[in-house]
DNA sequence: AATGAATGAGTATTCATTCAT
DNA sequence: CATGAATGAATACTCATTCAT
C-alpha cells in the first residue's frame, strides 16, 4: 500500500498531534485544523479514523529495517535503531504504545499481530544466527527470546516517554541492551576454556 | 483509604465493565446502569469518573504483595502473582495499559508513579538480598535488573491480552520467570567455585 | 420576620459565598458545605433557595437607616451610608445588584418593589423637607428625583464593583453627591450662596 | 466582525429567547430548537455558549450611535436613543444587567469594559462639546457627568424591567432627561432663558 | 435537627461521520 | 478535491430537591 501526497500530509499530521498531546488530540477536527482543510476533506483520503490509525502505526513501525545485517550486529542495529527513532522523535514514543489503547479493537489487533510477527521473523532470524554462531546461548525458546529482548526495551522506552525524556535513552537503551546481550552470551563463550555445558533451562 | 460499601460496589461493576469491553465502555453512564441508579447517584460516591479509575488501579494494585517473602522467592511471589492476577481478571490488565488516556491528569500521574516505585521497592528489596543470598549476580544495577525482569513480564502480559487469552498465561509465565532467572543466577552458582569477578557489564 | 440562628449562619453563609464568587458560587452545595452540613439540612431552615436569596436580599437592605433624620442632612446621610456599607463589605456589592439576574422572577420583583418602596419613602421623606427647607429645589417630581439621586449611586456602586474596588469609593461618592446636591440646589438659594460654595463644588 | 447569516439568525433566537423569558431560557438547546437544527450544529456557528451572548451584547450595543450628532443635541440622541432601543426589545434589556453572571469570563469583562469607554468617550465628547458651546455648566468632571445622566438612565431602564413596562419608557426618559438637561444648564444661561423653558421643565 | 442516598431535569460540549453542492 | 451545514450519539457533570431514617 502506498500513500497520496496527501495521505502523506495527513499521516504526518497525525504524528504531531499525537507526539504533542497524546491519542486523546488526535480528532478529525484537529487533524483537518492541522492541514487546513474542512473535516470531510479527510474522508475523501481516509475511509475512516481507524485507517488513519493504522497508517500512523505502520509508519512508525515502516521505520524499523524489517531485514538486513545479520547475526548479533543484526540484533544491536534493530534494537539500537528502535532506541534511536524513538529519541529522535521523542513524543513519538506515545505512538508506539498507541496500540495498548486500541487492544479491543480487533481491527487493530490484527494489524498489531501481524506487526509483531514481522517483528519477530526478523528478529528471530537475527537471534538464530547468533545463536548458531555460538553468540547467543541455546536452548532458549524463540518466543522467549522474543519478550525477553524486547520486554525490557519497550519498558524502558515507556519510562522515558512517562519521564518526559528524563534521561538520555540511547545511552541507558545501549547499556541495557549489553547487559541483556551478556545475560545471553553462552557460558562456554564466556569462560572459553569450559567444557561442561550445563544447561540453561533450570526450571523447577 | 477505605471505601464504603456503595464504593466497592462501584469499583467492582467499573471492573466489570473494564472487562467486558474496554475502558471505552467504562463511562459514567454505564457504570450506574450497572449499579441500577443514575448517573448524578455516582456522584455521591466519588468526586469524579477519574477518582474511579483512580481506586480501580488501586484495587488492582493492592493485589500485589508490596512486602513479604524476601530473596529469590519473594521475586518469584511477586511475577507470579501478577500473572495469576491478571489471568483471574483478564481484562482488568487494559486498566494497566492505559496510562496513555489520563497522561494530562497530574494526580493519575503521580499515582502511577507512586505504584511503579512501590514496586520497584518490593522487587528491588527482594532482588537485593537475592544478590546478597548468591541467587542473583551481582554487577548489574537496579534498575536495569527492573527491566529485564519486568519488561518481558509486561509484554508477555499484552500479548496474552491481545491474543485474547490464547495462551495459558501462567504456565507461559512461569516458564518464562525461570529462563530469566536462570540467565541472572551467577556463574560462580554454576561452576561452583569462581573467584574470578568479572563484571557482567560489558558495556561497549 | 426574625431569624433563627441556624437562619442566621445560613445567610451569613450565603452572604460569604456570594461576596466570594458571584451569585454562581451560591449553591445549596456550597452553603451546606460551608456552614459544615448536609444539603438536606438546609431544607429544615428554608423552604427553598428562593427563601434564602430573599432572606439575603433584605439582610443587605435592613442595614440602611429606613428612617431617622431628616431635610437635607437625612439625604447626605442615607447615601452616604450606603457607599460606606459598600465599602466596608467590597465583595457584598455584587449582592446589591443580585436583583437583576433575578428579573424575571415573579417572587423577586415583588420583594425588590417593596424594598425600592421604602427607600423612596425613606429618602422621599427627607427630601420632601429639603425642599420645604428650601435646601432643594421645587418643581421636580419625587420619582425623578429619586432616580437623579440614586441612579448615579448606584453607577458609581457598580463600576467600583467592576472595577475591583480601583478607587475611594466613599470620597468619590462623597464628592458625586455634593456635585448632585449642589445641582439640586434652588437658584435662589443658590445665587446667594455662591461664594461661599464655590470651591467647593468646582472639582474638574 | 460581521455575521453569517447563520449566525444572524442564532443571534435573532437568542434575543427572542432572552426577551420571552429572561438568561435563563437562553440555552443551547433552546436555542437550537428555536432555530430547528440539533445543539451541536450550534457549535458550526460559535465556539461557544459565551460568543453568542457577547453578539447577543453587541447587536444590542451597535444600535447605539456611537458618534454623530454633537454638542447637546448629541447628548439628546444618544439617551433617547438608549430608551427607544430598550423599548423596542424589552426583556432584552436585562442582558445588559447580566454583567454579574459572566464576571469571571475575562474575554467578556473587558468587552463589556470596552463598550463601557466607547460609550463613554461617545457621551463625553458630545458633553465637552456641550459645555464649550454654554450648553451644560462647567465644573463638573467628566466622570461625574458621565455618572450623573448615566446612572438615572439606567435606573429607569431597570425599574421599568421590574414593572414589566408598566409606564411608557420613551416618555417618562424623556422627561427625566429633561430635568437632569435643566439641571446641568449653566446659571448664567439659565437665568436668561428661564422664562421661556420654565413650563416644560416642571413637571411633577 | 440532621443525614445518607438518591433523583429528574438539565448543562455545555465533543466526536466521527454524512450529504448535497 | 473540497466545503458548508448538519447530525446522532455520547460525554462528564451540576442543581435543587426529596425521602426514609
Amino acid at each position: 500500500m502506498s500513500w497520496t501526497r496527501r495521505q502523506n500530509e495527513i499521516i504526518d499530521a497525525a504524528l504531531r498531534l499525537t507526539a504533542a498531546g497524546g491519542l486523546r488530540r488526535l480528532t478529525v477536527k484537529n487533524l483537518s485544523a492541522a492541514i487546513g482543510v474542512t473535516e470531510p476533506a479527510i474522508y475523501r483520503h481516509f475511509r475512516n479514523k481507524a485507517e488513519i490509525v493504522k497508517a500512523l502505526i505502520q509508519r512508525f513501525d515502516s521505520a524499523v529495517p524489517a531485514a538486513g545485517v545479520t547475526g548479533i550486529s543484526g540484533v544491536r542495529q534493530f534494537i539500537l535503531g528502535r532506541f534511536a527513532q524513538v529519541a529522535a522523535a521523542p513524543d513519538l514514543a506515545r505512538v508506539m504504545f498507541a496500540e495498548e489503547l486500541f487492544m479491543d479493537d480487533p481491527e487493530f489487533t490484527s494489524l498489531m499481530l501481524s506487526m509483531r510477527q514481522r517483528h519477530r521473523a526478523a528478529l528471530g532470524r537475527a537471534l538464530a544466527e547468533a545463536q548458531a554462531a555460538g553468540e547467543i546461548r541455546d536452548g532458549i525458546a524463540a518466543d522467549e527470546l522474543f519478550c525477553i529482548l524486547l520486554g525490557p526495551v519497550r519498558l524502558l522506552v515507556k519510562q522515558w516517554g512517562m519521564s518526559n525524556g528524563a534521561f538520555d535513552l540511547e545511552e541507558r537503551g545501549g547499556a541495557l541492551l549489553e547487559t541483556m546481550l551478556s545475560l545471553l552470551r553462552p557460558e562456554t563463550a564466556k569462560r572459553k576454556e569450559d567444557e561442561e555445558n550445563e544447561t540453561e533451562n533450570h526450571r523447577n
